[in-house]
DNA sequence: TTGTATGCGTTATCAT
DNA sequence: ATGATAACGCATACAA
């Protein structure tokens, strides 16, 4: 392996020279520094990362911290971090996984964006205590080090559920996230509230998980409870968009059909959601623009400014699986 | 930031003293070893990875290169990544983008597994020859240092011409990938040797790009040529999945319907090939498997052990896009 | 069993 | 403008 001590002996000066050279300081001769960045790049130097971290105590990487790496969201998502951060000069690294917690406070990132349930709180809060600087996508902290990126959850559940109520429904199937999720505790609140202020209608929880079998199941509980399909259609608000498929595949082998005897509503807009059969009515948001904001939010701290909370606006988009104007 | 020194000064003992202690050596005494472990807990000791890696020249960390973060191929693949990693107590990172190549000549990490076409061949040969161990997943690369898994291109493209064949079709469309993709190069190969064998049917080639966009495009081509739709059915075959979806999207547009006007089959087997309708016929390989094949191969090279190029089988997998039997 | 001392490759502070 | 040298935090060969 190569180091400046090579370099140096090559060109004939000392170690700190070269540093200054290949760290473009002024405080060495044009010529000198030519020489040397001629020598350096002759021998195939490559600075080592380990060396540079231990004494500059930052290694200009932002770790990106998810429950697993499948999920439509995070392509998007990373698209907009990585933006942001190629272009002030950082990199990007995506982490999976409780073993690679340790990256924070080993020092091999000098930031973490957080959108992963199954990571503490309280493990966050001791790293940010250890003056690590967090970005949290998917929860409420605060701490001087830790900063949210939030969704409007609660805007978007009620776009959801005004939207069903517009259309006559008056009984509302919701089926809800894993406990413990702050998205899905949210989301539920809107759904309550919304409910209550519209006075007549009947709201009934059905127990998820964000996942597709949670979907499954909401199907078959409800098709258990709703033997008759005469009595008109049935309002569904799936809290994200990956339960509303696996309603959709359940459905499939029911003599329901979705869009006409269901209508259901997802959240997410996930790809996938103009691809299935009817497409899906969902709540939209950038999930690029997520990612670039949480990424800028993160830097600021790094930086030392100061930072606040940021919300995400979302929006109805309507398709056809909840489409149809029903006045019961 | 706490450091093994302030660990001994605490203790009463010298810092190689601490270092054993944390490092499980059995060069000390159980009493001191527990009195250490604790003072070392207390105080909320973590190890400086950099300081580590420095002096160990490596970090447990296989990197993962993809050409973006998007792509449905990638959650599964590193899944099946991960599992066998974290089982041998490595950490996986994943990069993506030119900029993040700097971790493996930096040290940053112990291997790579590569997934990107953008990647320069000849820019991993270098790394390779500096002695940096590395999985491709998209290539033919030969080096000491470097491993092959591949799926088996060529099985899967046979498989589908021969199923288009065996629906009777003597004219066959195939859409490309981009230039320079090994996959598609590849897999064109094989789709030219299977329709010279049948010594009848003709191929007609439009150059596609892996994106939705290239089904587009390819559809648009077909539909100009084919104006008269009683023709028979038209044989298509994408090479892979995505460029399909965008072919269904234009075609949605025509009056021609799939499944029974055009047949037509994908590569990759995706998961929105069972969802869009009618569901698409696909080549289907192991995600899962694929990335733990590669994850032990670059343990293995990195353990310094003799490793040959690996081949993933691959499947047929019929549905409706293709599944009826037609003889003209 | 424990302590001393050295070096990993860099950066940065002082002299010169 | 350049050089000598001391850290950074840890692992380890060698001494005691």
């Amino acid at each position: 392996m190569v180091s400046i001590k090579d370099i140096a002996k090559q060109a004939g000066v000392s170690i700190s020279t070269v540093s200054y050279a290949l760290n473009g300081s002024d405080k060495v001769t044009e010529e000198t520094c030519a020489r040397i960045l001629a020598i350096a790049k002759e021998l195939d130097y490559v600075p080592n990362a380990a060396a540079r971290n231990l004494k500059k105590r930052e290694t200009k990487i932002i770790g990106v911290f998810l429950t697993d790496f499948r999920g439509d969201v995070y392509g998007d998502l990373l698209y907009g971090i990585k933006e942001i951060l190629n272009r002030k000069e950082y990199d990007l690294i995506v982490c999976s996984g409780k073993q690679s917690h340790r990256m924070l406070p080993e020092r091999m990132i000098d930031g973490a964006i957080v959108l992963d349930q199954t990571f503490d709180s309280e493990e966050l809060l001791s790293y940010a205590e250890r003056g690590h600087k967090i970005v949290v996508l998917d929860r409420e902290l605060n701490h001087p080090h830790i900063n949210q990126v939030l969704l409007d959850n609660k805007a978007g559940a009620a776009l959801a559920i005004e939207h069903l109520l517009e259309l006559g429904h008056r009984k509302l199937y919701v089926v809800t996230g894993p406990d413990g999720s702050y998205d899905s505790w949210q989301r539920m609140q809107a759904v309550k509230q919304t409910v209550e202020r519209s006075g007549t209608a009947e709201l009934i929880e059905i127990h998820g998980n964000f996942e597709k079998s949670g979907g499954e199941h909401a199907a078959e509980t409800i098709l258990r409870q709703h033997v008759s399909p005469d009595s008109g259609p049935i309002a569904v608000f799936c809290l994200n968009d990956e339960m509303a498929v696996g309603f959709y595949n359940r459905m499939a082998e029911s003599e329901l059909i979705i869009g006409k005897d269901i209508h259901i509503v997802g959240f997410d807009n996930i790809e996938l959601a103009q691809y299935i059969q009817p497409r899906l009515t969902s709540i939209n948001y950038s999930k690029t623009k997520w990612g670039a904001v949480a990424a800028e939010q993160v830097l600021k701290i790094i930086a030392g400014e100061d930072v606040e909370h940021e919300r995400l606006y979302v929006t109805l988009v309507q398709r056809e699986s909840a489409g149809t104007v029903f006045i019961p």
